[in-house]
DNA sequence: GTCTATATTCTGATAGAC
DNA sequence: GTCTATCAGAATATAGAC
């Protein structure tokens, strides 16, 4: 541990916790993984899991709940715009940028039946709309027809996925952002800005 | 059962068998999947399904062995064509036809660890190549740049998990192919040629 | 072809010692 | 804060009756 940076000792095992189960859940998916999968990763027993969480739900909406917070301010942010093309360019570089800094989280996110059980129990309580809902909105206005909503999910699961695929692990980030970023243009039908 | 069609018992058993667990692996994956609820929903008994299947995995094979074949045929197929454009028509729209006719399965192909190493085992005996290195190669030509890969899978994982999603399940088979094709043809820099 | 019954292993989860 | 010990229940899977 770096002295002066660290937090307290439980933080520190949370953290590693989390990161442990969020690789297995990029492995084996959310459903996949077992209490003792993490604990056995992480060299502890199960009992020491169950000491910083109290349900295995616990653990899959502390994995995502960083992400969404992001993804709620992205959409909030990129609402205030003006025009429906700052709207759609701040909206798409930020989620691109949010996938990339969250590889490992970007392909469960459109993806695993756990991850999205957990996103529907953290919009419960606010009673707010989901974030594809949200984003198609913010892309196409109120009342998108059928061709902006395909082109949307095509957008939202491809680009999440990719990001998160092993293939590209291997990019660094700006490469990566730099690709996605030219998917998400020509899936909206614009023109890329550079290169 | 209509006269004259029916296969024996067995072969009808087993199909509702395969339907009931391809239902019950896209809405909660395969993993998220127990042979018991299998069971319960075909109105048997867990005993029942393994007088179908020895293990799970083998269903699990089994749901996704139609699609592997047609996928296999389908590059087959598109490899023979003399240009490229002619390549790329051929398997864009070939694909598209097949994530609509195989929709329940569309979103788990590219996404659901289960159903991908079930792919990965229908392919390590022959040691053939996955498919999208397959399609990436029809769509690039050889040595593929890191923006044709990106490109691809985006196009790959976001068409098989639009065409799957529930949101999509309202629309006829003709209006979804129609606009996943759009997609694909905007993910791939070519102009839409019918509308 | 489907059943009951059972074996075994593993799951998520709890209580309480250290 | 992590452990041992333990729980009830569910998982995959098998044996054998009908």
């Amino acid at each position: 541990m770096t002295a002066g940076t660290v937090g307290t000792a439980v933080e520190n095992t949370r953290t590693r916790l989390l990161a442990t189960a969020l690789r297995l859940f990029s492995e084996h998916g959310v459903e996949g993984t077992s209490l003792q999968m993490i604990a056995a990763e992480l060299g502890v027993t199960k009992a020491a899991v169950y000491y910083h969480f109290k349900t295995k739900d616990e653990i899959a909406d502390a994995v995502v709940a960083p992400a969404l917070r992001e993804l709620d301010q992205l959409v909030d942010e990129a609402s205030t715009r003006r025009t429906r093309g700052a709207r759609i360019d701040h909206a798409l570089a930020g989620f691109v940028d949010l996938l990339v800094r969250h590889r490992t989280l970007a392909a469960l996110l459109p993806s695993d039946p756990g991850i999205l059980r957990a996103i529907d129990r953290s919009l419960r309580p606010s009673g707010r709309e989901p974030f594809t809902t949200r984003l198609l909105a913010l892309i196409s206005g109120p009342d998108p027809d059928i061709r902006e909503r395909v082109l949307t999910h095509v957008l939202l699961a491809g680009l999440g996925l990719a990001a998160g695929a092993p293939d590209m692990a291997e990019l660094d980030d700006e490469t990566l952002r730099e690709h996605l970023i030219e998917a998400g243009r020509r899936l909206l039908g614009r023109p890329r800005r550079r290169q």
